[in-house]
DNA sequence: TGTGTGATCAACCTAAGAGTTGAACAACTG
DNA sequence: CAGTTGTTCAACTCTTAGGTTGATCACACA
């Protein structure tokens, strides 16, 4: 897998179990057991995809006693939100000149159009 | 791997291969030597890459003789643009529960901090 | 000090991702 | 028809992801 922090995050993001843990997070910390409880499958298992939350930074862990309560971090998020973002501008463009094509057609210069 | 759409989509992206070709097609449509061509592999190896982008939704291909022209698709960027929304409302929320907590804490309501 | 609890580590399995090469298919071109 | 070009299919390798179980570590508490 590419390591570069915009690949670890959408990796991170890739898999309803981490997705549904981000959304436990967003509502308040919480300790792995707590994370783990609604999911049918080891905690084990949840400590590694919080392993992959971690690498991709959307998911700190604090040190309280026994407990390794853990937190979102948005940071991420917000990388790709700018990612998204430039796209977006992108698309915008791509619209405008699909618009000036379709004026292209609607005026006569293109000739005739597949039905695709 | 997970094949809901969302997870579809964010593995999806989760390769800067991926991303790039994404980034060329959003300036139009292309065929597989052209995306190929900047990339230091096989013209087999994108055009696995492009199925994983037509099974995200990402990119649709179309038929010209002997040509499979690529065009990018913004359906799924914006599951991933709502998805991300509804996280941007819950960082506001918990920002705004950072602030209050900020301001007990100014007042003098609350005891010391560490300093993690 | 021993014991229960929270969490990780280690070893293992299976499936899938990402790349390769070689062959085959499809459509244009001489 | 033969050859060339664009693209995909098939088989193979190598690595990693995601899950399991069992052992171990770290801390609290009686």
């Amino acid at each position: 897998m590419a390591t570069d922090p915009l690949s670890l995050t959408f990796a991170a993001l890739a898999d309803p179990t981490r997705r549904a843990i981000l959304a436990r997070l967003s509502r308040g910390e919480a300790t792995v057991n707590e994370l783990a409880e609604p999911f049918a499958m080891s905690l084990q298992a949840v400590s590694k995809h919080l392993k992959v939350l971690e690498r991709a930074g959307l998911v700190t862990r604090g040190r309280a006693a026994q407990w390794r309560p853990c937190r979102i971090e948005t940071a991420p998020l917000d990388e790709v939100s700018d990612w998204l973002g430039r796209y977006h501008e992108q698309w915008e463009d791509r619209f405008t000149r699909l618009d000036e094509e379709l004026l292209r057609i609607q005026n006569g210069t293109e000739g005739e159009q597949s039905h695709e």
